[in-house]
RNA sequence: CGCGGGGUGGAGCAGCCCGGUAGCUCGACAGGCUCAUAACCUGUAGGCCGCAGGUUCAAAUCCUGCCCCCGCAACCA
């Protein structure tokens, strides 16, 4: 059945060095939006940029060019990033787009009309890095830089009025924020008094950003700017008919870092504009580089590009997605990167590949051998390949992607081991009958495990497929046809040693 | 008493919500195979499931207390 499915990643800010945090967040998106195409749901996939602020707008000054223009040279950074990456985003959103502005306002305005904005003059210590009012406390912490006195009069939403709304909300829906421990920590932050949000700049301070409708003072300040993207691109007043088709999205895509602002702000945002919330938020956790945590300071950021690279695309997607259980912080390092390179996908995988296709050459001429009467062993093989899909379906809907991998790789193992039991290279010198049945079989589990993982491993996955003539094939079984011939190749994942260099054959 | 996450064989994790022989990957060791990317297969060793109580016929799993580690300032998913 075709349902749609809407996920989006926060956008980013595109004064920000893209590094292994954006690219994981990214590509787990694509991920899932590859999932639900390969189900036949409709997709709507969504990443984009921020770029307002005051930190563009001195990066701007700085190099001397016009705020736009400077955008415009930074966010290839991002979208050329999601090329290589292979990201199948259906829509790219820029804040600085006139289709967001206009969405912007008109929602700035509807708020305004509801009576959910007031102005207030406000007087505290404001931090120039920050870009805000910080609190005494944190002023006295001295994790400021540039604290000054300030005096301004803003305006500010309502957020305070719909806290008891939020909690009953999220009460009611346990799908809506997660993993659950996030939820229970939003509901803890909920506890308190909810403040209300302050949403303006004064432009004689801070210029770059979308007017206020009702008073060209102004510009707004990031919530009413950032948050509302998801909206916008989906459609809002603009196409009431694609709106409704796409929103509520299916899910929002976070870091933890950024949990209140989506779990708290944009919702009631949304009860403000009377729009449903999104169906679920779900929190993932960071990549922490050997186990402390990627900084700049320390010099330790992880460069996808280079990765890539050297190694090409899919270890590196495969990795992101096994390697950390979703929700959970992760730990990246180069050591834990070869290891999965070498055991999973040479080791396994393309080792598969190559003991499956040498013996067909060798035996069968190239070409896909016939699948006689079933043992126990391959009904065995039969069965798990067959109910797979359904199985990889049911956890990738449940966030549960490193166990979808994990879960495809056990077939592959597995056929590694029945190979083993079997031995059709034996078999071949007395039975070639049977040799065959083992072949295809072995071949047959290979199909469906690529196909699986094509979501993951789009180019890699996709080779195996053309090797085997079985593009655009189901993952379900008998669908490799007996005759085919298959296409010469090499190592589909060249083994690395443990310097990470790719060990060529002398 | 600030909030949250975590503590399971050498490493990384699953299991904990819905109590019932402790599992997976990597690593070590010993064999085997030789179709294959020195890959693959079989077997072995290695754990008082952070500590102490409690509930129970039975607890890694539920309850209570305690200890230790990591986030909660910045860049930032």
């Amino acid at each position: 059945m075709k349902t749609p499915f809407y996920v989006t990643t926060p956008i980013y800010y595109v004064n920000d060095n893209p590094h292994i945090g954006h690219a994981y967040t990214t590509i787990l998106a694509d991920v899932l939006a590859r999932y639900h195409r390969n189900e036949g749901d409709e997709v709507f996939f969504l990443t984009g940029l921020d770029e307002h602020g005051q930190k563009v707008q001195q990066a701007a000054q700085k190099r001397g060019v016009p705020e736009q223009q400077h955008c415009d040279e930074l966010a290839p950074r991002f979208s050329d990033l999601w090329k290589k990456l292979e990201i199948q985003n259906d829509d790219f959103i820029r804040t600085t787009e006139p289709r967001h502005i206009k969405a912007v306002q008109a929602a700035l305005q509807k708020v305004y009309d509801a009576g959910d904005v007031y102005t207030d003059e406000y007087e505290g210590w404001y931090s120039v890095a920050e870009e805000r009012f910080i609190t005494d406390t944190e002023k006295d912490s001295g994790h400021f830089r540039d604290v000054k006195k300030l005096k301004e009069r803003n305006y500010f939403f309502k957020m305070s009025k719909y806290q008891q709304k939020l909690i009953d909300y999220i009460n009611a829906h346990p799908e809506f924020i997660q993993p659950e421990h996030r939820k229970n920590e939003v509901l803890g932050f909920l506890r308190q008094p909810l403040g209300d949000l302050c949403i303006s700049r004064p432009k004689s301070r801070m210029g770059w950003g979308i007017e206020i409708p009702f008073d060209k003072e102004y510009v707004t300040y990031v919530w009413f700017d950032a948050l509302i993207n998801y909206i916008t691109a989906s459609g809002y007043l603009v196409d009431e008919k694609e709106f409704k088709k796409w929103w509520p999205a299916s899910v929002h895509l976070i870091g933890k870092d950024i949990l209140t602002t989506h779990a708290v702000y944009w919702p009631t945002m949304l009860f403000s504009l009377g729009l449903p919330l999104p169906k679920t938020i779900f929190a993932h956790g960071w990549w922490l580089i050997g186990e402390t945590k990627m900084s700049k300071s320390l010099g330790n950021v992880v460069d996808p590009l280079s990765l890539v690279d050297q190694y090409g695309v899919d270890p590196v997607r495969y990795y992101l997605m096994r390697e950390m259980v979703l929700g959970q912080d992760a730990n990246f390092t180069m050591e834990s990167f070869i290891k999965r390179y070498n055991s999973d996908l040479a080791n396994d995988f393309g080792n598969l590949l190559n003991r499956v296709s040498g013996l067909i050459g060798k035996y069968f001429d190239g070409c896909v051998p016939k699948e006689g009467q079933a043992w126990a062993p391959d009904k065995e093989i039969r069965k798990v390949a067959d109910g797979l899909a359904k199985n990889i379906e049911e956890l990738i809907n449940g966030m549960r992607v490193h166990e979808a991998l994990e879960q495809v790789l056990v077939l592959i193992r597995n056929t590694n081991v029945y190979m083993e039991h079997q031995a059709p290279w034996k078999e071949a010198k007395e039975n070639l009958e049977r040799a065959g049945t083992i072949l295809y079989t072995a071949t047959e589990a290979l199909r469906v495990s690529a196909i699986l993982l094509l979501p993951v491993m789009p180019a890699k996955a996709n080779t195996v497929l053309e090797i085997l003539g079985a593009v655009g094939t189901e993952p379900c079984w008998g669908q490799l046809k007996a005759g085919a011939k298959l296409q010469s190749h090499d190592a589909l994942f060249p083994r690395l040693d443990a310097e990470g260099k790719v060990i060529t054959k002398s």
